[in-house]
DNA sequence: TATGAATGAGGCTTCATTCAT
DNA sequence: AATGAATGAAGCCTCATTCAT
């Protein structure tokens, strides 16, 4: 019953959590909010969270290692940049419209406020987006510069920002918008940008497209 | 002198307020804590706004109206989308850099947040980004459209919410990074890809890039 | 089997009640602690007690117990004041050195405090002091009177009353002192001071002045 | 009107905590009952103390305080030991019929309590017993062996114990005893038992014995 | 019998707000 | 107009007590 028992409790109070957190705010939900949320007592929390902080810190390192893994996803899954972009916006078009994952997002959010603020606070300070996002991403373009779905010349790094900004408008204009199909066609449009400056595939890159592209990070 | 005094007073205790609110959060800071800021008395914070709700709500409206007006000079400056680009981003890199504007950002991605949750917060629920991004960047494109400036094939609609993405990506990111000179680069980027698009001034479309951009808005 | 189960069960409560209550105080102590002194889990103290007030009310009584106990046995085996100074002092030097007294010491001064307060407490109020030093203390120093082993003259109570001081005192002491040396060299002082009074037993004290109390510090 | 009426007010705040730890105990007594004893409101309180555990301290710094005043006081009025033992015994005797001591008086026997126990408490752990009396006592017993009030081969250190132990033997009694008169009377039996060990002055006191002890019980 | 998870009242503390000076 | 001391409701957390297993 123990171990069990344990992991159900943990997740149903994670879940309430989370779903408070991103309803009202960290700092304005209250534990009281919480336990209500989930069904049991104020008490019954403390058994497996001795305090809010400790609380906080649990939902967002599930946040953290639930978007880590849906983008590690959307990076296998994918063979070339376009199909990262569209492995990645069909992730995100579908987080913002179900439950469990639309309140974490909103939460990366608020993650990536606490870590904007100089102040310490519950939230976590880990750098978040850029562990979460930036890493897989750059990783994703070198891979796809070794396997020839990606300009070489191409500095990855920059391209994973260009990347991970857009990903995180569309994550944070998807809290305004209600319209998923807005969004699809965003990432339609990036898509075929992204298409001009593949490497042309038989022919010798004469074509002066990529070179638009080999500027990325040689700076303004 | 009294509207002087009254004038004077308002904008000491506005710019402690936005101060402290980016720092801490608006839920966790005090009204202490903004009348220290202001090298004022909590009593007479309370003689300009009868509450912390009404401070709140005055700090975010200004933060909009900077803002607007700010994409509204952007906007004016600007020929192209390309211009457009290149205006918006010298105002996002210059925005995170100094202080009045850093603390604005920071509270506007707090204002996004709040407008993301179900619950009545603080923080205006007025749709601020759409607000003050949104409708701006359509209007200008298809400024650029009537000028000739950008393809009227377009939808300005779908081209203008990616800009904003961007933007708002930008902004978010800016806030977790230090280095402005990665953002002027992503801009570099996404500036010569747009030059792409850009009408052939002159000679005949049948260069394939316009298509591209032409079914931008077709959809997924 | 069920009542000696039943004692076996309520010895451990007590022991541990009474090592918690003595550690941390009765206020502080947690059923939860006594409960894990006793290797035991709270729903078990429960069956054997209503109650924390019914536990430690048991506590004391013991320890009322006890102490009457200890100090009717110093008095058996005394013949003379000087003698019942000699047991009553071995027996507190014996009771702060070892663990179960030790613990019971210090919540007899718990006692008296909670005796002192106007209010209601958990700590019973039974004047246990009185009942438990000062009654038999009294009541030997009249045997002592009877049996010729002290002054008739002198007033028992007044007497007693300077013996229990003095014994509480040390009591409370020795809750600082960790050297028991400390007090047995006192107790040798009183003792010898209490030879003074005893009736002249037939021949005449020559010189008694000094070497009382020079041997005050001596040790034992 | 800042300094005075801080004084004031801490005056206010230490005096009826004082009066509700010691009715209460410390652990006990909440802040709302020091608030409410003193007239204030809790907030009040945390404007003064920033916390329960500092305004614990502060009490116990002041009766400690008081303390080592009074029986500076004793000392210094006094020119033998026997001085000393009427000047100390007229102050418990004055110090537990009046209202600010008393309520001292119970809670120097709760800081004995804290000493004697290993777990850290809110009371401080300073051997507040040891510092304010004993320390006192045995310096002023030195001095009365240089004066020759005391006989110099007594052990100082020995007889400081001896009186300690039963000043506050005296003290713990006093809690439980209301008759101050039989407090008198102990006193009056060592003192005159402290004659007995006065240097001989000149003469030989030719029968002293039955004489000092006779008097135990007659009064003060 | 024993366990220990759950409950919820109550304590400490904070902070928005008021008001006498 | 400004101050800042005071208020008290509300939040976090603890712990005596209950009860299903």
């Amino acid at each position: 019953m123990t171990d069990e028992h344990i992991q159900e409790r943990t997740d149903l109070i994670l879940a309430a959590a989370t779903r408070m957190f991103a309803r009202k705010g960290v700092a304005v939900a209250t534990m009281q909010d919480v336990a209500a949320e989930a069904g049991l007592s104020v008490g019954a929390i403390y058994r497996y969270y001795p305090g809010k902080e400790h609380l906080v810190r649990a939902v967002f390192k599930r946040i953290k290692d639930n978007t880590r893994s849906l983008f590690a996803k959307a990076a296998e899954l994918s063979d070339s940049p376009a199909d990262m972009l569209r492995n990645a916006g069909s992730i995100i078009t579908e987080r913002f419209q179900q439950s469990p994952t639309r309140e974490e997002t909103i939460l990366v959010v608020e993650a990536i406020l606490a870590d904007a603020r100089q102040s310490d606070e519950l939230v976590a300070h880990e750098r978040q987006l850029r562990d979460a996002y930036t890493f897989l991403t750059e990783r994703f373009f070198r891979q796809a510069q070794r396997n020839g779905a990606l300009d070489p010349a191409l500095d990855s790094e920059g391209l994973a920002l260009l990347f991970v900004s857009l990903m995180v408008g569309l994550h944070v204009m998807s809290l305004e918008t209600q319209d998923p199909l807005e969004l699809t066609s965003v990432i339609t449009v990036v898509n075929e940008m992204l298409l001009r400056f593949a490497p042309p595939e038989g022919d010798s890159p004469d074509d002066p497209h990529d070179s638009a592209l080999a500027s990325v990070g040689r700076g303004g």
